[in-house]
DNA sequence: GAATAATAGTTGATTTTGTAACTAACAAGA
DNA sequence: TCTTGTTAGTTACAAAATCAACTATTATTC
């Protein structure tokens, strides 16, 4: 029918393609989570991360948080500043490595993690309330291993 | 301890919240597709987005993609531009309703389209390799519910 | 112990996205 | 038919993300 090679792609299909569906499914899931902490606290996605990263581990440096949520530096930074602006971080130089600002929740940011983790894991419920909890389990085993968290 | 609520959230864990996760796996594992349409071709994500749905699908207007992508109308604007400059599509006016127009790949955007589709799932069949068929299946069905496809 | 390289984090310029207002075409009701 | 409303798609402007260059500090090497 034609001189190009197109005998191995007859099944593609877009709506099974793992990057696709993963991103689909990202974006929809946290379309309600995200009016909140947006709406209620006029945060974005990368402030709410850095929040959420100091909540759930405390003290972090900038370079920890932006390992293990695997987002850029300069994001990291800007939120950081943000963060601070609304007295939900402090920053305290090490006095070790004065390069590094060892970062933690002030009392109004952890007020603010701990209301959002509260709603957040709700919402997660609702979420895997879809599935079994065997299915659910398996669900966050294979997402975690997709984004190499293993 | 302290006056607040916070009996909740003790074991909020960010890394099993699924809306973090299902981002982290959703970044990682399209990092390496991305290098592919993003170097050899120059294209964003929204544009290979449109370039999926009209190889996969054949000719669609805009709205068909807006929705079938859940991708906010201005970006397809752009992304249709683009690749019309490139000719790896043209518009055809509906006569019947002149506001419409008829979206289709050209030979080109069709050679693009048959190259990274293939890589595509390649590519897909990799990463879901990672787990039993089984899983895979049921992991693709998982983020069809989340993504409210079903 | 200078010179060089490396690291933590910031800033500025460019690119991309999001929001809202817009044009053009159609639809419906008085 | 002539408002009024709706829809498909574009454009202008504001917000945010990306990329490169930068400062300040520490580590390394000669």
């Amino acid at each position: 029918m034609t001189d190009r090679n197109d005998a191995e792609n007859d099944d593609f299909d877009l709506l099974n393609f793992l990057p696709f569906l993963l991103n689909q499914a990202a974006e929809e899931s946290s379309l309600e989570f995200k009016q909140i902490y947006k709406n209620r606290y006029g945060m974005l996605r990368t402030e709410w991360r850095v929040l959420f990263h100091l909540g759930n581990y405390g003290e972090m440096t900038a370079k920890d948080i932006c390992q293990s949520a695997k987002m850029h530096k300069t994001k990291i930074s800007r939120a950081v500043s943000k963060l601070e602006q609304r007295r939900f971080l402090k920053r305290i130089r090490d006095e070790n490595d004065r390069r590094v600002e060892r970062l933690s929740l002030t009392q109004a940011g952890n007020a603010a993690y701990r209301e959002l983790s509260t709603i957040a894991w709700n919402y997660d419920a609702k979420l895997a309330a879809q599935f079994t909890s065997d299915e659910a389990a398996l669900l966050r085993a294979m997402l975690r291993r997709l984004a190499g968290m293993d």
